[in-house]
DNA sequence: CTGATAATCAACATCGATGTTGAGTCACGG
DNA sequence: CCGTGACTCAACATCGATGTTGATTATCAG
């Protein structure tokens, strides 16, 4: 007893495209308002679907959060690091390109990684929002490829004694991530925003060779860093990692109906 | 006509008291759902304070968030910087105590950092939110202020030359409140949380000692380095950071009548 | 061409959140 | 001792968001 009265005329029948169409939607607008902000009546509407339609492809708003998610991560490790060097190699050694690659800063992953979140980065921001809000960001996919992949750099000998692979990824993950966020705030146009990318890399590769601080201008924490902290070794202390899935429900809210 | 049927003992008469709790729980809520996923009831329920009083202490959710976030940052601000160094040499040079207490790590400004967002990783989280989710991150206080005596540092002749300060205090801010929450994942007792602080410090002196590559091992990327970047100076390039007081009113969502 | 399948959508019932109002209650100054 | 004003709170009206249902229609297999 409906006719399409009105309205916009109904959409292609195109399951697969609606679907990535809804994802997309709900990337951008999880970049804006973070996960408990997200709703999908937003969403549907960003993605010019009827609200059911959403509904009918993610059973509930948890639901098209929890799917939205995994989408930004794999999306993020197809992107940065394509389908190389996905799963082979999972001891921790790297092969020599890999290393290279690692650590060219033209062509590598860093360089990778920063263009990426500069041409995206609502999709960064949501995947920001994403950890934020995870109980265990590193069971992230694109987080434990990340520092798999620096874990086997620093096993080489390219690499500085002594380095926390956690600490780094932390820092290198999360900084390439917010930098898009900053510079967006402080470029007009592309050009700029080129310029902002490679301010970036630089920076990570100046710092990644000399860090900041003349270590002949002090001598005794010199000292005290190559014999290693007083209360801990300080060595790479990859440390297992206590797992404990726990994988609570995480009852929403409370809105809605039964 | 309304009596106190059954219901929690009327609270005391105490407006600033009130004010503070509900500042602390929305605080608490902040980090937990980030300003968009803030509800004006929960914070009520969380500060045992009827919605009604909150309404009366900040007109609208918006404003209540508002307040929050100011809040927030100026507890980080006291609490990492204390009264010291707080408007006085504007100039961008560090007197030598600041200069030696930013850089030494055992009760320099870092590790106070690290200890403080350690302790209070709620508050550290909520204002990531906030700076993910405000248009212009570094027009926050706290922003500003741990620039400012990284600036001051960067001048004096115990640092590198050719630090990009901006890069680095992304780098440094971020990362600092962000390892809570990962180590908040990987750690049970409080011992253990405290060798967590103590790692991030130990490993941000260690970086800002020595980096992450050994020079001798990429000849030609040092050799870039010195010259500079093929397409720019690559210098400390502070640039003036188009003002540009965007303040937009950012209409809410659409909840509650007129 | 035709019936089955399933994607799309409008409408419904329900609930929580917002912001407002007016009544109760405490504290303090005169 | 008694207002006066600030503070606290319950109840109201309204609205948007959720999740469900059943009608409609595009697509495909036979």
């Amino acid at each position: 007893m409906k006719k399409n009265t009105g309205g916009r005329p109904r959409r292609r029948r195109d399951p697969d495209g609606t679907r990535l169409a809804i994802l997309e939607a709900a990337g951008t607008l999880l970049a804006k308002d973070g996960p408990e902000g997200l709703s999908v009546s937003q969403v549907a509407q960003l993605a010019k679907v009827n609200r059911g339609t959403a509904y009918q492809h993610f059973q509930t708003r948890e639901q098209l959060v929890e799917a939205t998610t995994v989408w930004v991560s794999e999306q993020l490790c197809q992107s940065v690091f394509g389908k190389t060097a996905a799963g082979k190699n999972a001891d921790g050694k790297l092969t020599p390109e890999e290393q290279a690659k690692l650590a060219d800063p033209r062509g590598g992953v860093i360089e990778h990684m920063t263009q990426f979140a500069m041409a995206n980065p609502e999709l960064g921001r949501a995947w920001m929002f994403q950890v934020l809000s995870s109980p265990q960001p590193a069971n992230d996919p694109f987080w434990k490829l990340y520092r798999h992949l620096f874990e086997g750099f620093v096993q080489t000998d390219s690499a500085q004694p002594g380095i926390d692979v956690d600490v780094h990824t932390v820092l290198m993950i999360i900084g390439t991530f917010l930098w898009p966020v900053w510079a967006r705030a402080h470029t007009r146009t592309a050009k700029e925003r080129e310029q902002m990318a490679e301010r970036f890399t630089n920076e990570i590769v100046r710092l990644s060779m000399y860090g900041t601080m003349r270590p002949e201008k002090y001598p005794e924490l010199a000292a005290r860093l190559v014999k290693g902290a007083p209360g801990k070794p300080a060595r790479t202390a990859a440390k297992k990692a206590t797992k404990k899935v726990a994988k609570k429900p995480a009852a929403r809210k409370g809105r809605g109906a039964k």
